[in-house]
DNA sequence: ATACTTTACACCTAAGTGCCAAAG
DNA sequence: GACTTTGGCACTTAGGTGTAAAGT
């Protein structure tokens, strides 16, 4: 269950080890982010709950891993990470970022294709893997507070959010 | 006449627009930078004067575009701009810099491959284009205040040493 | 001693964080 | 009125500047 916000990147990130590539061929890794169903959402007593029906679908982008393509053996070298992944709720983004709906429940599919050249993709076949628990809701503030601090806990750039340890200080 | 410093990039970069390429086509773009004569320099009385025999040439190393490799159509919309080289005067660099002499002229190169694929490189004709006014002489240290005060001017990390304007006045 | 080189440093750019007040 | 969204902010990482002092 992890959270999205404006335009930012995707926290935690994707990340996947990849094995029994052909070392010599070239290939594509794809990532792109599909509605898990059809409802809308809302934090309720410390919970999703379904609160209607899902808005229209945004358009549809497909996030190319910026070292694609490659060859088998250098993808099998290190952890593949689509941490540079951007997400916004901006309908007329121009960037090429991922669009998503607020308060809408996403899955990330990761896609792998055996292809040369970004030009073939549309000719090649691709092999899609799905991780159901990268599932997640998109959000414009966060609901819950235990994703607040896992994320000021684990994202470097959120270092400047952690508490130094003893003194905790009052919110209302 | 331009500089070089330490690990540091070449300032003021490499730019040109590219025109006439087969808009269709993939094209890799590289530099490199070449000895200009056998010299070594020294700066006396305000200018650059011979001192001696170069020294031994350092490893060539070819720097590839970090767009390459791309169609002509995207090489022709946008200035081509080479800002990212590195430069070192560090002979056991790892990290794939261009390997330079301090106090030696240097000729940058620029070459323009039709070719869809890094690996295909060595079998490629290349065109290779030379702008005399490019060269430069590398050091360690500035020895001209003049290209000092360009850098300053000029180099938007440097901005912290340019003089306010107006009001000169010593740090309390 | 002179001339050049290296290093730590303050000051920048550039971009990714959650927060919070204001707006919708 | 309760909820959601926006935009400015201080903070962070990451890395590019010339400087001055120290090193060779």
């Amino acid at each position: 269950l992890l959270l999205f916000f404006s335009t930012r990147r995707m926290f935690p990130p994707f990340k996947a080890r990849i094995s029994g590539l052909d070392k010599q061929a070239k290939y594509i890794m794809l990532m792109d982010i599909v509605a898990a169903d059809d409802c809308r959402y809302k934090f309720h007593n410390g919970r999703w709950v379904v609160a209607g029906k899902a808005d229209p679908e945004m358009p549809k982008r497909m996030y190319i891993h910026p070292d694609s393509p490659s060859t088998g053996e250098q993808w099998m070298q290190k952890v593949v990470s689509f941490h540079k992944l951007k997400l916004t709720n901006n309908i007329s983004d121009k960037h090429g970022y991922t669009i998503l709906n607020s308060m809408h429940k996403y899955q990330p599919r990761f896609h792998l294709v055996r292809a040369s050249d970004i030009l073939k993709l549309p000719y090649s076949t691709f092999r899609t893997y799905v991780f159901k628990e990268t599932e997640f809701v998109a959000v414009t503030a966060y609901q819950n507070e235990k994703i607040t601090q896992l994320k000021i806990d684990n994202n470097p750039f959120a270092k400047g959010f952690r508490d130094s340890g003893a003194g905790k200080r009052d919110k209302k």
